[in-house]
DNA sequence: TTGTAGGCGTTATCAC
DNA sequence: GTGATAACGCCTACAA
């Protein structure tokens, strides 16, 4: 366990027999202009000497660490956790290393985060920390220094965003219910101060309108994306508003709020309560009952984000449009396949959605795919 | 967008009208047998400069990076999620930067992700992977090159492990379902392979036998720590052994999928099936119905882990025993307050936890606590 | 085909 | 108090 000493090109080129710029030629594969005879007693001494190349003192020289920086939120909210995750997974893909950082839940900290992937001279960074929508102080910082992609809108523009269409979002998912005879549909939203919140709702209240339906901020409880104040802002909305037969929520983590609210409020989903959200975390399938969800494809969002990034590293220009990914509505159980005989509501239009497809899952596709997976 | 040229301590130096070396040696802030005025000079350039100090150049001399490797697993596990960013978090508190590698779920890449970590020289690396656990290039890898500690056990040994008494965890909940009247009580484990698993299967054992009961392997099925495989051993048990009245699970992810295999089979629970998990992950309070689980503590085991890595790092000798959190078990409404009246089964003993205690939680309770925390 | 000189940005150790 | 010299490990010319 002691601190291995690690060995030196030099002493790899001692071994060989030649000088170490030499060694250094032949082992980074550039153009080699070397015998192949000696190449091979270079890599064979590289190999038994069991050399690993410094990238510290190579990105010295170099001027580029081979890493990206990556600011993601806390654990939180699996949804985000997902992008983040893909993303490093696509960079080291790509032969990029990352460094994180993760948000603590209560510490305005993202600058600090910023700092130190500067500091340690990260050749881009990608936000992917929702939190940071509001911070000026990374936003001025990530312009300043070096590329960076960011999978939530930054304040003052200039970061490349990578995401989608939210209010599609909220369009698809109201108007599934409503097409499923629902009318006193309530939602259960993010904070109100971020931008996917807002779309969301425009997306909500455009179906609501495009059904002739009038929207009504009664209906609309704010949560800040955990269970535990999803919960709670469904049973406000029950006692508001006692005859909703749906609800729209913003997330799957606050689908799980909504969902053990309605149940200590005995009220039964689908039959009295419809409910559909948004992400479609792995497990939403294994809510009780099996949630309908709006796909957002978060993988996909963080894998698309490093390619981003990594094409601006490597001297494209920066795309002016944010790079927006399909979402696609996602029906099992929580809605109820069958319309709910609730009110005598004119039935919304057919899903006219734009990028977006609908899929209907039966429990036992779903499950062969995800054994598939394994 | 543009690349920033970074500015080097030459150029503030030149700026204040002093040499990089006196530059240097303020900027750090060591022994400064410095003039106050010229300090004063210099810290005003490096300010006004928008001076970083480049810390791979740094590195390079001092042959430490303040930068720590950690290996996660991917995100499908909640619970080993948060440990891995608790760690991430505790080490940058501590002024480490920390270098992350997700396993993917398919490849068997954990060596590569070392070979990058070591690349980089980081000083140490946590890993928080349950999949190394069988991988005998990663334990090598570890034991080679500088320090480490795992959140598991690492074949061949010589690594220091940071977790908990698994065997008690499983004794635990085992223990409470036969104080609450329980006889036929099924288990749901992880992998085999995995000594968790193993371990827990050991404190179940340990509980039947105390309270008079006799394991029978029949009663256990084996998962895969995922929702759906856990669904599938669940069916299986169900199909096996109808009259079981319990169901002891290794994690709650897996408590998702039992808890939705026993809904559509139609038992109820905890009327029909008292369930008791593993873990207590933020929202586990949030399944429906509320889940009894044992708490291990995963945020404090992954700042443990940091904890004993940086004490190694600076020198301090390497643990040889491993560090062990108490776990606590949790009683929520999956399991029923009361004694299912099933079998007229022995009462089990009282719980004479060593490390651990029991904490019944009721909703309100609950509920305020989580709401303080944002 | 191989070796030499120079430098990346910093810190450390001495002289002055 | 301050600055010159050397070194960290490597890469990129260019010279031999």
């Amino acid at each position: 366990m002691a601190r291995r000493r690690y060995v030196s090109i030099k002493e790899v080129a001692a071994r060989a027999g030649v000088s170490f710029q030499t060694a250094s030629k032949v082992l980074n594969g550039g153009d080699v202009r070397v015998s192949a005879e000696t190449a091979a007693r270079i890599v064979a001494a590289a190999e038994r000497l069991g050399y690993r190349p410094n990238t510290i003192a190579r990105s010295l020289v170099q001027r580029t660490t081979a890493t990206i920086g990556l600011i993601a939120s806390d654990a939180t909210d699996v949804a985000i956790t997902l992008a983040s995750v893909a993303a490093e997974q696509a960079a080291r893909r790509h032969g990029h290393a990352v460094l994180v950082g993760h948000l603590a839940p209560g510490g305005a900290d993202g600058a600090s985060i910023v700092r130190t992937l500067i500091d340690r001279r990260v050749d881009g960074v990608i936000a992917a920390a929702p939190d940071v929508e509001e911070d000026n102080e990374v936003a001025d910082l990530l312009r300043a220094y070096g590329p960076a992609v960011s999978l939530q809108a930054i304040p003052g523009g200039g970061v490349p965003l990578v995401g989608s269409n939210h209010r599609e979002t909220g369009r698809l998912a109201t108007e599934h219910l409503i097409s499923l005879g629902h009318s006193a549909i309530g939602t259960v939203t993010g904070l109100f101060r971020r931008r996917v919140t807002r779309s969301r709702l425009h997306g909500y209240e455009d179906a609501l309108r495009q059904a002739g339906l009038a929207p009504d901020d009664g209906l609309v409880a704010e949560a800040d994306w955990t269970p535990a104040g999803a919960a709670a802002a469904t049973r406000d909305l029950l006692e508001r508003q006692p005859q909703l037969t749906a609800i729209f929520v913003h997330s799957d983590m606050m689908a799980m709020g909504v969902l053990s609210a309605l149940h200590e409020a005995r009220r039964r989903v689908p039959a009295e309560v419809a409910l559909v959200s948004c992400d479609d975390i792995p497990f939403a399938r294994y809510l009780v009952p099996p949630l309908s969800t709006v796909r957002v494809p978060l993988a996909e969002t963080g894998e698309r984000a490093v390619e981003v990034l990594l094409r601006v590293i490597a001297g494209q220009p920066v795309p002016e449009k944010p790079s927006l990914l399909p979402v696609e509505l996602i029906v099992r159980e929580s809605c109820g396949g069958t319309p709910a005989s609730t009110s005598p509501a004119r039935a919304g239009p057919a899903h006219q959605a734009g990028q977006a497809r609908q899929a209907t899952e039966t429990t036992e596709a779903t499950e062969a795919t995800e054994q598939e997976k394994r």
